[in-house]
DNA sequence: AAAAAAG
């Protein structure tokens, strides 16, 4: 039984429940001439996975009755099968499954597992773990004329005008019009299909891969000279203004100027000085910009990488030891605690006792930079205020880091940083011609086996900051030895969620291919058995979930003592409660003294509890001028009436272009998709309530454009790329800053222009006030009744490129 | 509250 299901007496949440009496849309509009989904069903008729509502139950047997359906099967057409296929051992089980053969006849052969599996109407298998012909096939090929014709949707509220007339014309290219036209959309918007096939690594999953000119439009402008984080700042439009570019440029165009703000490590600050302080970045403190005095190091702008300012290390890996450690360049060795000092139980998590209100940031900043820091202590120092008081929001230090300004590497090359050939061709074909600015900052300290700590916005190439040179030093760890069977994987990756663990593969994967090595998935809820073949065989580099290793390192079918590099992805949330004893017992099984990568957009001293055990003198690095709130997201907070949520919500999610909603809980995750599903609108739900194969597959119409529209719980809050989700709604608002951040950091990507709505009751106003100040993001407050003009401007057009263009 | 473990 998987840790995050409850227990159901062996019926899933969400399947049994629905569908015997539920009408489907596709029942409910097949037939119909108009409307984009009633045309998908006349195509396939009866296919079991062609409607998103049948996912939440519809029971059909696998094959269709009806003749004009391509999955026809005639009721006893055994003999029609195609039994060339079956050897003569598969169809004795399949005899044996239906019955024809006892069992005491064929003791010789007792069914082996994967014969029982099989559905006794026919030798095919159509378990749900299999991908379906009639839907995934749809994914890998272009439908043109299928449902995605904007206006020939089926709308949720017909009386209603329109928006299609004013809103989807340039905005969303229509299927059929991008066929006819070829190319002319291709330029502003990566299409499903041209972009990334099926089988197709998605290598932009973790930064936006479109950097090179293939978007013609967004290089002539990048919008840098404008004035940004003043008071009076631009209005959402020209801030969706960015380059394709946004980590760069973003860095390029501000980059110089928030040095002052964000001292550096060895440049501005006795050495001593401790490296984790408790603030975080005020807006308000950068928005002055002609305040700040200026750092001598701003003139660096002639592309040349500060590399020299960064730590050295000679020696290949520093040992936990101190004396060498501080050989090595370790500042905090000294006093860094030992392990047993490393578990104190008073190390709880700072409230944060800041205060939320913008107004006053600024001097409460500097309050606290003037706070002597003494030592390392900071790491076990407990705010008196968290003894008595618990909030479910808790704000932890920053870390402090070295900063890396994105126009420092400008000109910097994936060889440069000591990226091997083959590695830095890979990444070239996988739109990544030269590092990001958080990529050039970890890639030679990765290189040297430090431990390091990544923090980097959502979406810029947090993947590929750790991917590259973990697989380079892989290699060369291994260089000269031959590939055994059976060899230990020499690094693991730990993501929180098994969609993330995919998507990181996909990166990786190719990455390390190109060097012969291999990689595999080990995440739960599906059959391990492929998963125990593969590490049988031999793989280098380990991806997964925390669960599924723990328990194959309990059988001992994965064995990390030969591992020597570890990845946390998401690391602060792996190290929330629940989520860090099995991933610190996992790192216990790794080799002595590996190295440790911990990455996430919201690096804190959550990760205290990890550092403190596993990492010795590690390197921390962010991005300056990448915040979230310096992104190309608008976020708006509509204040609305309990009772009118439903239906604000319904009308929000019929628009053009994808939309992802979030909701706090399984069960209103699936009600909400079905409640969108049931009003016309083609609607996808991902939660741990669903089958691995549904949350796959789910996911993957997101992503394909089948469904436009995808509810999801906080599974789908981190690190998960979708292209082009321009709208993120948040149904329940977060109850942490970080979520709240992750959550928006779905959209907005790859430069373009994003939006994040978030509703709440006018009850919950002062919460989202003060999170949204830990966050460092601005948003209007706005009313709203169902049918109010403020939602459909909302959720009608985003800013688009072209109009930022013009 | 969600996420993460079966065969």
């Amino acid at each position: 039984m998987p840790k995050n299901k409850k227990p159901q007496g062996g019926r899933p949440n969400f399947e049994p429940r629905y569908g015997a009496n539920k009408t489907s849309f596709h029942d409910r509009h097949a037939g119909r001439p108009e409307g984009g989904r009633a045309d998908a069903g006349a195509k396939r008729p009866s296919s079991p996975r062609s409607s998103s509502t049948s996912d939440r139950g519809v029971d059909r047997r696998p094959g269709s009755k009806s003749a004009t359906h391509r999955g026809y099967r005639p009721a006893e057409a055994e003999s029609g099968a195609p039994k060339r296929r079956w050897s003569d051992q598969e169809r004795a089980g399949r005899d044996e499954a239906r019955g024809i053969r006892s069992r005491a006849e064929s003791g010789r052969r007792e069914t082996p597992h994967h014969q029982s599996e099989r559905p006794r109407t026919d030798g095919r298998r159509f378990n749900d773990d299999r991908p379906r012909f009639n839907s995934d096939r749809g994914a890998e090929r272009p439908r043109f004329n299928d449902d995605r014709g904007a206006a020939e949707r089926p709308r949720f509220n017909d009386d209603r005008p329109r928006r299609d007339d004013r809103a989807r014309q340039d905005e969303r290219p229509r299927r059929d019009a991008g066929a006819s036209t070829g190319s002319r959309y291709q330029g502003d918007r990566p299409r499903f299909n041209n972009d990334r096939g099926g089988d197709r690594p998605r290598y932009n999953s973790d930064r936006p891969a479109e950097r090179g000119g293939d978007r013609p439009r967004f290089n002539s402008d990048r919008a840098t000279e404008r004035p940004r984080y003043n008071d009076d700042r631009p209005r959402r439009d020209d801030r969706g203004r960015q380059d394709e570019r946004p980590r760069r440029d973003a860095g390029a165009s501000t980059g110089s100027r928030y040095q002052g703000d964000r001292p550096r490590f060895n440049s501005d600050r006795p050495a001593e000085r401790p490296r984790f302080n408790d603030d975080r970045p005020r807006r308000d403190d950068r928005a002055r910009p002609d305040d700040r005095p200026r750092r001598d190091d701003r003139e660096r702008t002639d592309g040349r990488p500060r590399y020299e300012d960064r730590p050295r290390v000679n020696s290949d890996r520093p040992q936990r030891d101190a004396s060498t450690g501080s050989a090595t360049g370790s500042r905090h060795q000294g006093d860094r605690p030992r392990r047993d000092d490393a578990r104190r139980d008073d190390r709880g998590p700072r409230r944060d006792d800041r205060g939320p209100r913008r107004d006053d940031r600024g001097p409460r900043r500097d309050d606290r930079r003037s706070e002597p820091r003494a030592s390392r202590d900071d790491w076990n120092k407990t705010s008196s205020t968290a003894k008595f008081e618990k909030t479910e929001d808790v704000v932890h230090e920053r870390l402090e880091a070295k900063t890396i300004a994105a126009p420092e590497v400008d000109g910097v090359t994936f060889a440069d940083l000591g990226i091997g050939s083959n590695i830095v061709e890979v990444l070239k074909e996988l739109g990544a011609s030269s590092p990001f600015a958080i990529q050039a900052a970890t890639i030679p300290s990765i290189l040297e086996g430090r431990d390091v700590l990544g923090r980097g916005r959502t979406g810029s190439g947090k993947t590929i900051a750790f991917g590259a040179p973990l697989v380079e030093r892989v290699l060369k760890s291994q260089a000269g030895k031959r590939r055994e069977y059976g060899r230990k994987p020499r690094a693991i990756i730990l993501a929180p969620t098994r969609e993330l663990a995919l998507q990181i593969d996909r990166t990786i994967q190719p990455i390390a291919r190109s060097v012969g090595l291999f990689t595999t998935q080990i995440y739960g809820g599906v059959p391990q058995g492929r998963q125990v073949g593969a590490l049988m065989k031999g793989v280098d580099i380990v991806i997964g979930t925390p669960g599924r290793i723990e328990d194959l390192i309990k059988q001992r079918k994965l064995d990390l003592s030969d591992c020597r590099i570890a990845v946390l992805d998401e690391a602060d949330h792996m190290c929330e409660l629940g989520f860090v004893e099995p991933v610190q017992r996992i790192l216990r099984h790794t080799q002595e003294g590996s190295q440790k990568l911990l990455f996430s957009a919201t690096l804190d001293r959550e990760v205290a509890a990890l550092v403190d055990e596993f990492l010795v003198d590690p390197a921390v690095y962010e991005v300056s001028g990448e915040d979230q709130d310096s992104g190309t997201i608008d976020h708006r907070v509509l204040v609305i009436e309990h009772r009118d949520k439903a239906e604000i919500l319904t009308s929000m999610v019929d628009r053009a272009g994808k939309t992802l909603v979030f909701a706090r809980t399984r069960a209103y995750a699936e009600t909400l998709a079905e409640q969108f599903d049931d009003a016309g609108i083609p609607a996808a739900a991902l939660h741990g309530d669903l089958n691995q194969a549904k949350r796959t597959r789910n996911l993957e119409r997101m992503t394909s454009g089948r469904v436009q529209v995808l509810v999801a719980t906080d599974v789908a809050a981190r690190g998960i790329h979708v292209d082009d989700i321009d709208l993120v709604i948040q149904a329940d608002a977060p109850d942490e800053y970080k979520t709240y951040m992750h959550r928006s950091g779905r959209t907005g990507r790859a430069g373009r222009a994003g939006r994040v709505v978030t509703l709440i009751t006018r009850q919950r106003q002062r919460r989202m006030t003060e999170l949204l100040g830990r966050a460092e993001i601005d948003a209007p407050f706005e009313s709203a009744r169902i049918g109010d003009d403020i939602i459909e401007e909302i959720t009608g057009r985003m800013p688009s490129n072209d109009e930022i263009t013009a």
